[in-house]
DNA sequence: CGTTATCTTGACCGTCGTCAAACAGGGTGG
DNA sequence: CCACCCTGTTTGACGACGGTCAAGATAACG
């Protein structure tokens, strides 16, 4: 296991790579992505600090999507085998590998809803509230807001939408009162509105607790 | 473990469900779904016979989202509790769980993609791509074409189209001589052409052999 | 202090949604 | 066997959400 540090951008997996290591997020944040045939690209999901980059890469031997540096990072790396093999000798290990795989599944699944069937107002505060609750669940978000580590235009390819038309649903969000915003820190004004708005629930999250974000009380 | 059949419409999981059983699809098709506040509909994958359909429910306690059969089918019932133990006893069986459920994760990337950034045209091309080569990697699809065992509205469903928009792709991809079909049966005219306008490629499904698929020859 | 990335705004346009009606097909029962 | 219905498919007219293009304003950064 053996840290790197790495600059704003840099790759983690490229689409196509065949990997030989296993790489966890130690500081900083990562996006996976994949790009169509006709250039457009799609943010797939934002990785956060202590997130499990590349199980995929661990039991499937050619990657089908690119992970990239959203700020500088610090990464872990795992050589392959050693944590194939890990799991062989420690099963309870392998259940912790499921048990991360599926609730990714269930966060892609919500994602396909996202883009599919929400308007791109919704679209924005459901992101919004996604990475509030995580980074929360992970100590890494204040009670009244956060630092958005991404640009309009990354917001637009995890949303499905144009860069323009994000920029035009932030402004309309602020406008409402549901949010504040300098640069790219993100306070939350109604963050009960800012849900309702979102059609968002904490559920497919899968994290302990079914009570309500702290942030609600306040 | 015991088998049941069960009519078309009939919910596998529901949304919110805390299942007992871990459930394999062994005739007959499903889909996974999710609901949104404003009552529109997304399926979020398609369950062809002999896909296992909740490894989810398996490791996580509480299902988010609910799945329903397409035909009528017959499915195996597993006791939740006799996987996760055989699981913890036999490693090889939980590598063979973690390995499906990658899968799984990557067709939904995919998924992401396509209701995502693809337009109509090519978000219908791809799904009926998608099927075209799963079914024939369990040898269910001829090389010429498949029933399609959806409906036009379920078919909105799954590319976040609208059932009117949908007629007009299908009818307009019969037009261009893509393919072919009398009420559910597709027939692949020109598989070629398909893939391109589907800006499909197989890396995704993972499955053994990167050759294309057979009915590319003919 | 210039250079570049990012954000902001406006005018216009197109893909796809909405609404509504007509048209199969395929069961069912009289 | 035929009327009937119900679900699914097909078609058209119209409208809207969000895309496109282009320009200007505002940071970040060397």
């Amino acid at each position: 296991m053996r840290l790197r540090r790495l600059d704003a951008g840099s790759y983690i997996v490229r689409e196509g790579d065949v990997p030989k290591n296993c790489c966890i997020l130690v500081e900083g944040f990562a996006y996976r992505q994949k790009v169509t045939g006709t250039g457009s690209r799609q943010i797939l999901s934002v990785c956060i600090p202590g997130d499990a980059i590349d199980f995929q890469n661990m039991f499937l031997d050619i990657s089908d999507h690119s992970v990239q540096l959203l700020t500088r990072a610090t990464v872990a790396d795992i050589p392959r085998e050693a944590l194939q093999a890990l799991v062989l000798k420690q099963p309870a290990i392998g259940v912790a590998v499921i048990h991360s795989t599926l609730i990714e599944a269930s966060i892609l699944r919500e994602w396909v809803v996202n883009v599919g069937r929400r308007d791109a107002r919704s679209r924005i505060a459901h992101v919004l509230c996604e990475f509030a609750v995580r980074l929360e669940a992970r100590g890494l978000a204040s009670k009244e807001g956060f630092e958005l580590p991404m640009t309009q235009e990354q917001l637009a390819d995890a949303t499905s939408l144009t860069p323009v038309h994000v920029n035009r649903v932030l402004k309309s969000l602020q406008a409402d009162g549901l949010i504040s915003r300098q640069r790219r820190n993100i306070q939350f004004i109604d963050w009960r509105a800012l849900q309702d708005t979102a059609d968002f629930s904490r559920r497919y999250l899968h994290l302990p607790g079914e009570d309500e974000l702290a942030v609600a009380a306040t």
